[in-house]
DNA sequence: CTGAAAGCGCTTACAG
DNA sequence: CTGAAAGCGCTTACAG
């Protein structure tokens, strides 16, 4: 049998109340009592019984604010039905959440969001935070008065203290290219075209990709880098420039912007039906996409669980606050799954 | 606010325990008034607070018994870590696991093991099942008494009541010819090693593997399906003779027994400096094909998430008795991953 | 067949 | 600074 704070309770001599104030840092408690508690509690290895906690602390829900830079964007689809998921779950633990969803990718608007529920008193805060030093000092001052935040899908440099939950960025280039490497064996031409250079993520995963061709496949050359700012005609013109200057084998979309750039490669197609048409791997599996590669016109993507990201950031906020455990949570680096027509799920 | 049974109990003007016994389908209630509560509840939405139960279910808390033919099989190595994160996870809702691990695969062992749980008051059943009638008949009886019971990784025809949670096998034998093609451009002559025929899974594999190869590939070619039985040294020799017999360019490894093959391709290349090797897929990625591949002694692997089948088996489970729900779960087929080189977890 | 009470582990006002 | 009591939602003996 689990030990309670009861028991805890007992053996030091003082009532449940006071045990609770010493092993969830409350205040008004004398600090040497509340040592000698800790003690006990941690040689009796004391762990919280979360159903419990769940039960007691239901008049005032854990409210958590999700951040999220996903109007327009269908890779959160996914992303959006894992947080749902967890959130249903999680309910009967007393746990909701507070969505808010942004346009693009303003710093400033993003700031707002994260003071406004900084003052509405969140439990708890997922984010996929912009890499700026405005947003990192609003996330900073959040965890100071012991917030926990979850950066979810994107990192956001020297802040250490908050989980990162998402794809690793660098080796999905890494997989791109071994799976190119592969279905080429090891002789390619390739024409990138990427969102921009200015996305920590697309750049590393362009770093990954070349990487990887330099280490392992020699025969691998990258003719050029095209930015399409995620912009379906500019991804059009992009990928239809990369094909008339260059006599491609393979095309790697590491951003958004795919249909556009399939869109050129069909009309290249058409118009040249004697030339082979290139490989083209991308990411993600936006409906889109599945039905790209369902028309045989994409021949695989590499994939980062976008539910597991959503779930997992709920689950890893009410892990937190239910242990309030002073040691972080794990980051979580999601599989870089390789989907080609055959392992598409519906 | 969500409904509880107090809200319940005030509407149907009666108390908190009939309202229990109505919801529980317990003994020693008025069935017309039984009737009414259901009726109030379906009314009102209500759905039982998980934290409250686990509570109060603290004092016997709920067996789960699992019976996995596992022992000596790497594969099952993951499947038990998800098994015991799950149980780490659930503890506090009063949830408890009794494994029980068999050897080979022996249906009235496993019978036994089925009726030893039965009578010693298992909550709900995970199991591996053989596809045996005397097997099937012992875990109807236990349906019929009400207890949950979860088909892990192998299916039991004829016991729909159960959820199943595994691959989808045939699905994965798609998958691995779908991979073939890619890399073969269509064109490959591939011996196949499986395990045993009389396997559901792996037989299902094979199927799956030919329909895709007819479908898609018209000029990929079957040269050979040899058994294994999941033996290293017979691996070994059914390799070599394929090898010896047909000029192979890919080698299907749809079961155990992956080593001994990989040694046969070893001499063979050594032997042959001239020849090509040939492209070598096969099934899931314990930790010896997992060393395989990062060697380059297997090209690709497709998976099917064990550590998933084990936590979700517990989850399930798990589920089923909070709700005491009698709508069945849904089965869960696992995703089949691709893995190579450059995607292969640590 | 039904109800009132106690209890699961934890937290939270309230008294002192 | 500390304790006693009430309460979260549900279940379980026990009385009647």
């Amino acid at each position: 049998m689990a030990v309670t704070i009861k028991q805890i309770a007992e053996y030091a001599g003082v009532s449940r109340g006071t045990v609770d104030r010493a092993l969830n840092h409350r205040s008004g408690i004398n600090p040497d009592v509340a040592k000698r508690i800790r003690e006990i509690a941690s040689e009796l290895g004391y762990t919280p019984n979360r159903a419990g906690r769940a039960l007691a602390s239901h008049k005032k829900p854990l409210l958590i604010g999700i951040i999220l830079n996903s109007i327009g964007n269908p890779f959160y689809d996914d992303v959006l039905r894992g947080i749902y998921k967890a959130a249903e779950e999680y309910q009967d633990f007393s746990l909701q959440i507070q969505m808010r969803q942004l346009k693009g990718y303003d710093p400033l608007e993003q700031q707002q969001a994260i003071e406004e529920f900084g003052s509405s008193g969140v439990s708890a805060l997922i984010i996929t935070p912009m890499n700026e030093p405005s947003v990192r000092q609003s996330l900073l001052a959040l965890i100071q008065k012991g917030i926990p935040v979850v950066k979810l899908n994107s990192d956001l440099e020297h802040t250490e203290e908050a989980v990162y939950i998402g794809c690793n960025y660098h080796k999905s280039g890494a997989v791109a290219a071994g799976l190119l490497g592969l279905f080429s064996h090891g002789k390619a031409l390739v024409g990138i075209v990427t969102g921009s250079e200015k996305m920590l993520g697309h750049h590393q995963r362009i770093e990954g990709f070349l990487e990887t061709c330099q280490s392992d496949f020699p025969e691998m050359k990258i003719a050029a880098v095209k930015e399409n700012n995620d912009d379906e005609a500019l991804s059009y013109h992009c990928t239809k420039s990369l094909l008339e200057e260059y006599p491609l084998s393979a095309l790697y979309f590491c951003a958004g912007g795919v249909s556009g750039g399939i869109r050129a490669v069909d009309e290249w197609q058409a118009s040249r039906p004697r030339r082979k048409r290139p490989f083209v791997l991308c990411c993600d599996a936006t409906s889109e996409i599945k039905e790209l590669i369902r028309l045989g016109k994409i021949d695989a993507t590499v994939c980062q669980q976008p539910f597991r990201q959503g779930y997992d950031g709920v689950k890893t906020v009410f892990e937190a606050l239910m242990n309030k455990s002073p040691s972080k949570q794990k980051d979580i680096y999601t599989d870089n799954e390789i989907k080609i027509r055959y392992n598409l799920e519906k």
